[in-house]
DNA sequence: CTGTATCCGCGGGGATACTG
DNA sequence: CAGTATCCCCGCGGATACAG
């Protein structure tokens, strides 16, 4: 309770007050490419997601694009990738402790885009 | 509780499951464009909001882009656009029904965002 | 004040071929 | 199986100028 002046007692939010509600780069740059918020529900539904189920969950993908949005996640720190090499190798993709609070995050979001748009 | 093979007793989920789980086109193709996400949480944050209010409320867009992201948001139902032909002009932008459910399922997104990465 | 119109550069993303 | 490498196109988005 300050008698700060820049903050009125207005309930009435003003353009200054959201002015730092508005991240732009970062994570939310990462979520605006394709397929990226799906992915991360995906593999937070699967786990753990090898790499032909995920790809198979999207009908149509090029493997270059999902195998960016992989590397970018993971990189991120909000994928977790473990290779076994084995033969044939197999790789498992799992969500981090901060890609299972994104994807907790994120499903309610899905489930309206369903709710909303059945047809896709 | 039929005795449909296609649906194993498993609960772990196979790509099968979640091929419907992910929406690509329609709404998440739009809400992936840049500033999207934000201007449905801003607006619904400041209502009414007028253009030059939530301009201010991001520090660089250049106008075309953000005249689109606004013309696309209300085209998709998510906005309400209200214009005033006074002198000078005034619109007075609000949410939807549509608009205000998906801004109470992005607002947690943006929360984690910011609590994650606070240098934007 | 609230935009639209135009031009244009950059990079996201698809297709394809190839590798450990 | 799980990708990477390469090429190339399209469309998003910025800058700028202009309009009702």
């Amino acid at each position: 309770m300050t008698d700060t002046p820049e903050r009125p007692t207005s309930d009435q939010l003003t353009a200054a007050d959201v002015q730092c509600y508005c991240p732009v780069g970062g994570v939310i740059d990462l979520l605006g490419r394709k397929y990226a918020i799906q992915v991360v529900c995906v593999v937070g539904a699967m786990q753990p997601a090898r790499y032909t189920e995920i790809e198979a969950a999207f009908g149509e993908v090029s493997s270059s694009t999902l195998s960016t949005r992989l590397s970018e996640l993971t990189e991120a720190g909000l994928l977790d990738r473990e290779q076994r090499n084995t033969i044939p190798p197999e790789v498992q993709y799992r969500l981090t402790t901060d890609g299972a609070e994104l994807c907790a995050v994120l499903e309610p979001l899905l489930q309206w885009v369903e709710s909303r748009d059945p047809s896709g």
